[in-house]
DNA sequence: TCCTCATTGAAAATGAATGTCAATTTCTTT
DNA sequence: AAAGAAATTGACATTCATTTTCAATGAGGA
């Protein structure tokens, strides 16, 4: 079983147990979600379903988009531009984000020492941390030798608000 | 001289340079904005002023914040809720937050060994790092005690997306 | 098959933020 | 002090992502 059918198979759990209904939308998105890369928004899944199937609203994408977060399965995440990225499944592999400002593209990295930084912090205020978000935002190997580190800013780079 | 007052001079050397005008408005804006505490949105500015300066209009809120995040005395921080907040002056003194997923407090923390994670992320991954991000989501002190870590979602908690 | 309730998608609504524009204000130049 | 160019203002309209509404359709248990 790979480890999109996994997930897919998690989803109809999750369905079922809610007292949710499995639909031919909600299967053409659930898999086209898995199929895709990572960190795609909203509108990006709709716009790969029509290819396949017209009968998909994007309205439809935006709930079932919904429902993978509340399953576990997603996170949306916001970087310096105006609509929601998703994520898939990332319980299972925590990592962060690095964010080129300058041709927006977006590398995952993990680092294990995150976890002493974000217990510090807890443990001296009284917090109790469930969750993190880490993003460093700067210039991608590319465009630090293109640009020079200079900030040129194309209208699509995410921007650090 | 107090630390507003600096800032203050600040904002009008800025836009004395820029080649723009002193305003009744934007004096009473910018002085509303370093009266209050970190992290309000436009919206709550804006009702602030409305009790000393009828004619201040919330346009004119959100065009003299972002002149202030031109001067680099603002950042915007989208923390889970659906609007942008203002932090001032964080060039001086970088920070990080805790939010609180139950009663939506944020509290500033600031830890230099991020900068040892930041440093070998880009490292390893070819970028050149200028600025960073980093959210803890949780419950405080007060939230841990009385749900006892349970999530109890008020509506204007700020939530991880 | 029937029947109930979830689901769908089109259209409308929302809400934050920005653009438009005529009237007003600032500030430099006489 | 008066004038004039240029910036600023605020009411209003607009954008854009996302959510809500609602009538029609579909899923799935009895
Ligand atoms: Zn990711
Ligand atoms: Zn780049
Ligand atoms: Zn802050
Ligand atoms: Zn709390």
């Amino acid at each position: 079983m790979s480890d999109s059918d996994a997930r897919i198979q998690r989803f109809a759990e999750f369905l079922a147990r809610s007292g949710l209904k499995t639909t031919r939308q909600r299967d053409r998105i659930v898999r086209a979600f898995f199929a895709a890369g990572r960190h795609v928004s909203a509108e990006e899944l709709y716009h790969r379903l029509q290819t396949e199937d017209r009968g998909i609203g994007l309205v439809t994408v935006y709930r079932t988009l919904k429902l993978l977060r509340e399953a576990g399965l997603a996170t949306g995440r916001q970087f310096g531009d105006t609509y929601t990225r998703f994520d898939p499944n990332p319980a299972d592999r925590p990592h962060d984000h690095l964010i080129c400002t300058r041709c927006g593209k977006i590398q995952e990295f993990e680092d294990a020492s995150l976890h002493a930084v974000r217990e510090k912090a807890a443990r001296s205020l009284g917090f109790t941390v469930t969750e993190h978000k880490l993003e460093l935002y700067g210039f991608c190997r590319e465009c630090t030798r293109l640009a020079g580190g200079r900030p040129v800013r194309s209208g699509k780079a995410a921007r650090p608000v």
